[in-house]
DNA sequence: ATATATATGTAATATTATAACATCACTTAC
DNA sequence: GTAAGTGATGTTATAATATTACATATATAT
């Protein structure tokens, strides 16, 4: 099993992360040879400075903060469609907006947990949940290429129960 | 495990189908004591017409074919929100589009297989799909309310390898 | 019959996303 | 270094999806 969930729920050094995320991104153009121009990289920045899934709007009018230019929603969605298609960024359908990947380029099982309350959204991957799905489906002649999970409920710090005790 | 695939992916009395689904309708709505209006039934037997989700304006499209004055999208997304507070419908986030559940006012798991060929939906429901889930979040501390989970891939009818042979 | 709650009508508008075409910028070939 | 070619962005307009606010109508209860 493979999360942020830690990470997410506790206080870290976002800097750091956010480093390392863009890093990694780098790579992965790199590696894939395409270019993370400085817009999607903008982007993808944003899209890892909290935890929270951002919309193509929401996006833009930070993008104008920094920018001079203000950008426009053609662009925008070219960026996020660059990196979702990378596996550097998902979408969250249930939200229409888009968060950075915790795990790019590994296996994946496109499990977001949604706080109701916070809105932060963690991943996890877990082999146990695609192999069930696989065999679900299987059993019904369904061939499945990808999937996107999307759990609703509250993390640990919105939780009333409470989290570390 | 509870499915409508083998129904919604062979051939079947597509009237007959329709018309349960109604008559349970009706049966929920009476036993929660809300009123399955004009509207709402017209909406809900359109979810119900094939296998494949309709979007809100595909719905007002259809509806105004049948109706005489055009409904407009208040009514048509009122009756949605109505039909999917009882369960009688649910909602494909990926797609924007409504469908028809069927088997409302029973345990869930919300899970949608999406044909990217023929565009069919069929319904899964699981307890294992749902005991899993509930083990993984608990281990992170994040308390699970509800999910929606969305699976692409190929139907039997629309895999080369084919169905039943 | 009147009051109350529920449902729909209506008009305007917000939000999310894309189409079509022009321009710019980087890469490669010569 | 320049020209050609590809990839990225700019620009304008518009499509598609969804909601707000307020008026009216319909059903239900007293
Ligand atoms: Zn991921
Ligand atoms: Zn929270
Ligand atoms: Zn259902
Ligand atoms: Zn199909």
């Amino acid at each position: 099993m493979l999360t942020n969930a830690r990470l997410v729920y506790q206080p870290h050094d976002q800097v750091r992360i956010l480093n390392a995320a863009i890093s990694r991104a780098h790579d992965i153009c790199e590696a894939a040879n395409v270019r993370l121009t400085p817009t999607r990289e903008a982007i993808l920045k944003l899209l890892w400075q909290g935890h929270q899934p951002m919309g193509a709007y929401q996006l833009q009018q930070q993008l104008a903060k920094v920018s001079e230019k203000p950008i426009a929603p053609p662009t925008i969605y070219r960026a996020i469609e660059f990196l979702i298609d990378l596996g550097l960024v998902h979408r969250i359908h249930s939200l229409n907006a888009y968060i950075g990947c915790p795990f790019p380029s590994s296996e994946h099982s496109n499990i977001f947990m949604i706080c109701e309350k916070c809105n932060t959204v963690a991943e996890v991957s877990d082999k146990r949940v695609n192999n069930l799905l696989e065999a679900i489906t299987d059993k019904v002649g369904f061939k499945l290429h990808s999937q996107t999970i999307e759990l609703f409920g509250l993390c640990p710090n919105c939780e009333p129960g409470d989290s570390d005790e």
